[in-house]
DNA sequence: CATCTCGCAACAACAAAAGTTTCGAAATCC
DNA sequence: GGATTTCGAAACTTTTGTTGTTGCGAGATG
């Protein structure tokens, strides 16, 4: 089962944002995620619709942040995706009547919807600019810095 | 991306198996679960290996307990399905020099790592047995129980 | 008007899980 | 001993969802 791991590269990709100049394009982006412009765009169709990034044609277009980076959590952009489902476990509904299952699928149910809170929580509680600062802390600590042609 | 759905199918059986008389065959099981007897096979032989039931083969052959309820969690079950991927989400690692991505990565993977250890102690705590009373007590409610040919 | 860029739809490639087929080996029944 | 039941394991196919790709259209810029 591959994993989803469109928050991660999104959050990477809007802290990016806010640092460069001007718009990013979805080629750039696309090389950044190593993937490709057409999969960059139907990922940054969900943050647009939720008003988070607005994007423009033609020369000089591309993709820009509609808000500054602490008014965006990492919830609101879990949920600009789409709410992906966070489990990769589901139970099983093979009979609704047994009352076995319906035990079991309590008993896990109640498990997993406790995880899931406490996911969601987390993720409501960081901004993107937490992130950014995060990343000024880790940034201010190394002596070396990392080049990368891409931003 | 279809769920994972082993942990919940093999609880479900368990108890059965601990309610019914002599062996369970795999196409008895697979029956319960609308799928086919190689493929209970296939999910059985890590309870084997975990030591938790015994096949035995010929006539009068089949799958057996063999400890009582009350001396398996959900967490036991879990680890013998081979520790599956609890998250359909990862952190993706695009650029690992990146300190952007680091920061962001960290903050998901602590979130991540919360929520995994709270499911893990959630099935840690309860034990077939447990899971067994609360059907015991379900079953006590209803007046009309449902007939089930399977079990 | 040439070029850049996004939007969208259709299609192909890929990966993981589940299902199927087939054979073999061990246990039981007669 | 021979037929039958049942598991064990390997190889193969099917299914399903994601990702990647291609192609065309539309709007913006120079
Ligand atoms: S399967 Fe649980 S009752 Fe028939
Ligand atoms: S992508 Fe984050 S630094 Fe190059």
């Amino acid at each position: 089962m591959r994993r989803d791991s469109r928050l991660s590269r999104m959050l990477h990709v809007l802290i990016h944002m806010d640092r460069i100049d001007g718009a990013a394009t979805s080629d750039r982006i696309a090389q950044m995620l190593g993937t490709n412009p057409v999969v960059v765009r139907r990922t940054m169709a969900g943050l647009r619709d939720g008003g988070y990034v607005h994007s423009e044609k033609g020369h000089g277009g591309g993709w820009v942040l509609t808000r500054p980076l602490s008014e965006i959590t990492m919830l609101d952009i879990h949920r600009a995706l789409g709410n992906p489902e966070l489990f990769a476990i589901s139970v099983a509904v093979d009979h609704p009547e047994c009352l076995v299952e319906q035990a079991v699928n309590s008993a896990l149910g109640s498990a997993f919807d406790a995880a899931e809170q406490l996911l969601i929580d987390k993720f409501a509680s960081v901004t993107l600019a937490d992130l950014a600062d995060e990343f000024d802390q880790r940034m201010a600590k190394i002596t070396t810095k990392p080049t990368c042609e891409l931003v």
